[in-house]
DNA sequence: ACCTGAACACCGTTCAAGT
DNA sequence: ACCTGAACACCGTTCAAGT
């Protein structure tokens, strides 16, 4: 009496698939960061051999993106058209911003995603993770009543200002972290505005300027307010109005 | 009767330095991309061996982040506060774009300087390549009379749109010349709405719509479009109003 | 079909040795 | 002071050989 069989029984549970490596990558960006993802620490995680990976990713390239996947499609599971429904609560505007902070929880996660996501919209604009980004965000503005001429170009400035700005914050707490584990963000901001104060008065009076009014802000209220002003330009109104 | 010596003779003409170092590896950028900048190509070109520009250049971090500020700062040179004097003619948003357009021109010219430019600043944001474009176009920002609560939010949103919009472009540009030296640029164009007018309906209805509208256009008008669009959201009207 | 692991062609960096 | 070039430790990728 063999036990029940299926069609197609998992051999082990540990056994080698696209999902687990991508996985598992995922994890190495997260704890090592892009130079430490590797094919030999890769595959050393899955206790296998360099070349094995190659059975199921193409190669480095794929498997970055792949993992670029992985994280925003995650980020952008419970965003907007999700449990609120089509538009959700609040209008385009708040959708906006459900969006956006998705985006920037996920880039401060990981925060090898930006480069990669901003990779991914360059280099393959096509491929799935760009489209995927510019449909969300673009199914937005379209809700928000931008003349049709108006489309790509409000859509490139969210997603340019979302990757870039949630890419610098995620920058700036892996700094701030890096300073020492008592040190929190904040004393990371003094210590910029200190530096910054030092700077000749001729060449540099806008960044002193900004110093002296102090770099402490709630980041992601500053996100959002960047978002608001992009959406007031691209709406010639206040986003909520 | 000597020719007459100064306290410092140049030795050969041809001798290493750090400038050539930068200059050879801002050409070999260009032409081979980031990934053709090896010490030993560069060191080829220079004739000499790969340990000779240690003497000169600390590594690879540092030698990309000169090439990248001895590029940014010859498409800066010409910007405002030119010839044309402070806040030149037009007023500070026909400064940015001004300033723009050179920061556009730039990573045209140069393909992996949008990338460079972009890690510059998220890591090295204290560093003279950063200091210097944040200075820029805040510096404008400033002369638009944008209430100082929002100067680091409005020029952030600039920097990031100006960075990503010209690092796409650069992007497409590269790849309609992959496409074949007589196809040009909207060729390119074409293949990819026709590619997005393929896509699933019920997925990418906006993608779908703006593949419909055509993606032709004028790079550089479209792009300054953009940059309008954030002046108008920084300070509440049209730009030139 | 899937995995192993040695081998290949590269790379950044170092450093004793030269001039 | 400045340069040489071999050497080291690493990397992505391939591939004959196994199961």
């Amino acid at each position: 009496m063999t036990p029940p069989t299926r069609k197609k029984p998992e051999r082990r549970t540990d056994a080698l698939s696209r999902e687990r490596i991508v996985e598992a990558a995922v994890d190495l960006l997260d704890q090592a960061g892009e130079s430490g993802l590797t094919f030999r620490a890769l595959s050393e995680r899955l206790a296998t051999g360099p070349g094995a990976i190659y059975w199921h990713v193409a190669g480095k390239g794929e498997l970055l993106a792949a993992a670029t996947e992985h994280a925003v499609t995650t980020a952008l599971a419970d965003g907007p058209d999700g449990p609120g429904g089509p538009g959700g609560p609040g209008g385009p505007a708040r959708e906006i911003h459900a969006v956006a902070l998705g985006l920037f929880d996920a880039v401060e996660a990981h925060p090898w995603l930006a480069d990669q996501l901003a990779a991914q919209l360059s280099h393959q604009p096509s491929g799935p993770v760009a489209l995927r980004v510019l449909e969300t965000i673009g199914r937005q503005v379209y809700a928000l009543d931008v003349p049709a001429s108006s489309w790509f170009t409000a859509t490139s400035a969210l997603v340019h200002y979302i990757l870039g700005a949630a890419g610098q914050n995620a920058a700036n707490r892996m700094r701030a972290r890096s300073l020492g584990p008592e040190a929190d963000r904040s004393a990371y901001f003094d210590t910029v505005a200190q530096s910054w104060k030092e700077l000749s008065p001729e060449d540099y009076p806008f960044i002193r300027a900004l110093a002296d009014q102090g770099l402490e802000h709630d980041d992601r209220v500053q996100f959002l307010a960047g978002i608001d002003l992009i959406i007031a330009g691209v709406t010639g109104s206040l986003p909520f109005s």
